[in-house]
RNA sequence: GCUGGGUUCGUAUAACGGUUAGUACUCAAGAUUCUCAAUCUUGCAAUAGGAGUUCGAUUCUCCUACCCAGUACCA
């Protein structure tokens, strides 16, 4: 009978979820929805030094955000469940939590033979890793130097009992046998061999914290939960021959999961991994939400530049992967539908912000102008913008000088949606819809405001207010501009200089849309203000 | 250094022994318009190098180069 899927993301909370993380997760969530599985959050803080307050809760916000939800670690109300129950049975998820199971199965390696006690302090391993390095050799703890070192392998039965007695600085290692190829298999990667000869007894728990570390809390935890795949990040392929090693030493082999080995993001420029640095430097976020740190710096977060979830969702699950066609839009349960593992690329995959921004423009044009109104209002808030009423009421927003209906509001929205990557751009191109502008390029002034045509500007203004001509979009561009043409005016030069006066920069909007908006009285008062 | 992984236009990728090596982003040019943006059209641009297997290699094998990861009582 073919096992359910259940796949989990297993962050260590020292520090803000890196987007390469949430690809992971998006990766593991994808698959397991895919097949009707469970997509379990694991918190694996067994490392008490380099916990940082505030991550957990950041990676669980972070996943909720991209519509990433765990059917099992958190629960509705986004905490980790610390007990368990019908539908938790796996509980605690928390690795600290899970202290008291993981001392027994490090015993019971040692029992059968597979592990060892180490005594050596982590200043002697320094010591001894310096000298090495001294030499230009690198110190590896392994079968030939733990013959020399100071382990219960070593050590007589009751110096071992005594120094396990009387000290608490000891750690229990995997003691790797000799000569011996690993065989193993990865869904991404096809089949690779390793010898065990090249790979060093690593510490499994340490006394000091009583806590394991990552290998033998991840073993023993995917195996009780039940973890069918695992799919994690490339820096884990090597210690993949040492956790192959000790599901044999378990004698759990026949539950083993199946491992997916995912390639990193790398930077846009240069080379190596993608970094906070990068982000800082190129200007696009490396994360998915702000985020501050203890030092009180800032990071940028997909989130709070303005991107859309369901794009960050989607170029995310770009990177790296692909359906096997051209397609590149995808909404979340699209990508579940597609998502396969064997489509994933090996390599790893350059990250480029300029396709990032295409994915949120693409998204920006899918929805609706009545969405992205409401989605305006908290930008034109942050301008100072007074939300008065809803769609429907004459007056909705109150910008100080003027007034504007939810309506009013929507249709610019309409006008310039395609001009805009984010929603905040919307106040950047149409700001002038609303009040007027209070500076003017001054390359532009320089070029186009010129007295013979500024004087143009000022007839062709007169003639519109005069003639009694409508302000409709349709009725006052043709009117103005066969005025124009009636005068043998330069058409381009007068133009731009009346889009100068009205939005302050001689590009941007077409003078019919603008005039259509801003009507007759605000036609007088930009020329006015200008003028003076 | 050692061990493992990787390598198609600048970037993300398609082509799972036979194609004029396709698509998207970026960039450039043209069309359009009162300008800019958008849009449309066109264009630039790649199989890391070398052997081998084969009638035929982007695709399979080996070598070299380069890149990445790991080499912690961190994950």
């Amino acid at each position: 009978m073919e096992r359910r899927t259940r796949v989990r993301f297993a962050p260590s909370p020292t520090g803000p979820l890196h987007m390469g993380g949430v690809r992971t997760a998006l990766y593991n969530y994808l698959f397991a929805k895919q097949r009707g599985g469970d997509f379990i959050l694991r918190i694996e803080d067994t490392d008490s030094n380099r916990f940082v307050p505030g991550a957990e809760a950041y990676i669980i916000e972070a996943l909720r955000w991209c519509g990433i939800l765990p059917d099992e670690g958190v629960d509705a109300d986004g905490n980790i469940v610390e007990t368990a129950s019908e539908r938790h049975p796996h509980a605690p998820y928390r690795q600290s939590q899970r202290r008291a199971i993981y001392r027994q199965y490090a015993e019971q390696l040692i029992a059968n033979g597979y592990a060892y006690y180490a005594f050596d302090t982590a200043e002697e391993l320094n010591v001894a890793r310096a000298a090495a390095e001294a030499q230009g050799q690198t110190f590896i703890y392994n079968q030939t130097t733990r013959k020399g070192l100071r382990n219960s392998l070593t050590l007589s039965a009751s110096e071992t009992a005594r120094l396990l007695e009387e000290t608490d600085t000891w750690t229990i290692r995997f003691k790797m046998p000799e000569n011996t190829v690993v065989a193993m298999d990865d869904l991404i990667r096809g089949h690779i061999e390793v010898n065990t000869d090249t790979l060093d007894d690593k510490v499994l728990w340490k006394r000091a914290d009583e806590l394991p570390t990552y290998h033998l809390a991840n073993i023993v935890d995917d195996h009780l939960m039940e973890i069918s795949e695992v799919i994690r990040g490339e820096e884990w392929l090597p210690s993949l021959p040492l956790h192959y090693m000790l599901y044999r030493a378990f004698g759990w082999e026949d539950t083993m999961p199946r491992f997916a080995h995912l390639s990193l993001l790398l930077k846009p420029v240069g080379n190596g991994k993608l970094s906070k640095r990068d982000g800082d430097k190129l200007g696009f976020p490396v994360f998915p939400l702000q985020w501050t740190n203890a030092e009180g710096e800032t990071s940028h977060g997909y989130r709070e530049d303005g991107y859309f979830p369901e794009a960050f969702v989607n170029l995310l699950a770009m990177l790296g992967w692909n359906p096997g066609d051209d397609r590149e839009l995808f909404t979340l349960p699209e990508l579940i539908q597609a998502f396969s593992l064997d489509k994933v690329q090996k390599a790893g995959a350059k990250f480029n912000p300029d396709k990032a921004k295409w994915y949120n423009r693409e998204y920006l044009r899918l929805k609706s102008d009545a969405e992205l109104t409401d989605l305006f209002v908290p930008v034109l808030q942050e301008h100072g913008v007074t939300v008065t009423g809803g769609p429907g009421d004459p007056v909705a927003f109150d910008f100080g000088t003027h007034t504007f209906s939810w309506t009013y509001v929507r249709d610019v929205v309409t006008l310039i949606k395609e001009r805009a990557t984010f929603v905040k751009d919307f106040w950047t191109v149409a700001s002038y819809l609303f009040v007027a502008p209070t500076e003017y390029v001054q390359k532009d002034v320089d070029k186009f405001w010129k007295p013979e045509i500024s004087a143009c500007v000022r007839e062709a203004a007169d003639y519109l207010l005069a003639s009694g001509v409508s302000f409709e979009k349709e009725a006052v561009g043709p009117a103005l501009e066969d005025f124009i043409r009636a005068k043998e005016w330069p058409m381009g030069k007068v133009m731009n200089a009346l889009r100068l006066a009205l939005s302050g920069a001689a590009s941007g909007l077409g003078i019919a849309d603008i005039l259509s908006f801003i009507g007759k009285d605000e036609l007088k008062n930009r020329l006015q203000h200008l003028a003076e």
